[in-house]
DNA sequence: TAGATTGTTAATCGATTAACAATC
DNA sequence: TAGATTGTTAATCGATTAACAATC
């Protein structure tokens, strides 16, 4: 049954269900009951029953649930089947790595054009791709139709070229820069700051003896 | 005061705020009050006071917090001032994005050495670091009293390379690939999975008028 | 059928917010 | 001093967990 209000919590932890019902699907597993996946991934039963139950009825009673249909319902909730366009801009060693291993088809989302401003890149192929002049971020956006930018350039750069993105239509930035970039309320902002994840285990390792629920 | 236990959630605020008050600086801000840094970053000033009393009391009543200071108490409750040691497992596009780019100095933590398997990678120079082959890690992580061990190599392997890393006594694991790492006893894993957060952007796409509390 | 397990309601727990005395 | 703002206690709110009837 359809709940009025989704919580942020319940969307940040569908991506981890949909890892781990992945690796099940590949040691074929076919079912699986929320007591069995609550082990495996250190919640409760409780927890995975009420988050699913946010967006529908994916189980059977005396059953559970069978493992490739939930990652089917998972997937739609997260919007896999929406066909997203997405740009890379910046094709730097992180630009690279993303372009050449980030598995864009598993998530539904097709990467339509590559991006930089440096002069002995710009024109140049990496990873089959052709890499456009910054400059033409904007009508590339406007003529394609882009929904998402994905920010890896110096970060010193990013709030300007946010900002063009957002004036050219752009949907949602995938931010690996330094710069904090808020959502609006035309542009969702997702950041990895790679500096926030080790300062938490920086944290973690002088203090071994607290609680760390996993998240991973 | 010292309270007895910390939540998860507040260790996981505590870059954010480093990050903004290290804006704040560049800014040549030097007081800030729990008010106007609730409002810049869009939380509560209450909660801003209710963090930071975790630890200590690091602001005056009348002024604030002094910028600088505050960044200091809360770069030395995440350990900054430990002197950590770090080696980059993998030296392709991510793991030369992290060795070249990452502002480890900022952290208080030392990149001592780099991994990887192919022939024709190690020796090689990487950014002024020698490549070394992964077969001597667990020698490297013995005798130089490795803290992190950063793993950037494809994920098939990482299940495999961790449980060596932690044989070799390796304390803290940063995890770059696919795989989902536990915590343990004796180790601490934190990992950044592009995926989730492509998802959960991915969602808010099409569900754009939830709210959606800013955690950039 | 009997056993297992769901979806959901109620109870608990913890985290966030509000309020305010203390004090710079 | 008067105004501002802290640290902290109390109140609220929301999220997690427990319990259980429904049912496969």
């Amino acid at each position: 049954m359809k709940k009025a209000k989704i919580s942020h919590n319940v969307i940040l932890r569908l991506p981890r269900y949909l890892r781990f019902l992945e690796d099940l699907k590949d040691s074929s597993v076919v079912r699986i009951s929320s007591g069995e996946l609550g082990r495996l991934m250190g919640i409760t039963a409780s927890q995975i029953r009420q988050d699913f139950s946010c967006f529908g009825e994916f189980g059977q009673q005396g059953y559970g649930y069978n493992v490739e249909m939930l990652m089917k319902e998972i997937g739609e909730i997260l919007g896999i089947d929406k066909g997203r366009t997405a740009i890379v801009i910046g094709t730097g060693n992180l630009g690279r790595a993303i372009i050449g291993k980030f598995p864009f088809d598993s998530f539904g989302v097709t990467l339509t054009g590559i991006f930089d401003v440096a002069p002995d890149l710009v024109g140049s192929d990496v990873f089959g791709r052709t890499v456009r002049h910054s400059d033409t971020i904007e009508d590339f956006v406007r003529e394609n139709n882009t929904d998402i930018a994905i920010l890896t350039m110096p970060g010193s750069f990013a709030k300007t070229v946010a900002g063009r993105l957002s004036d050219a239509g752009i949907k949602g930035i995938w931010n690996f820069t330094h710069a904090d970039l808020k959502s609006t309320g035309n542009v969702r902002v997702q950041s990895v700051h790679f500096s926030d994840s080790l300062l938490v285990l920086n944290y973690y390792l002088s203090n071994e003896n607290l609680e760390e629920p996993d998240k991973n």
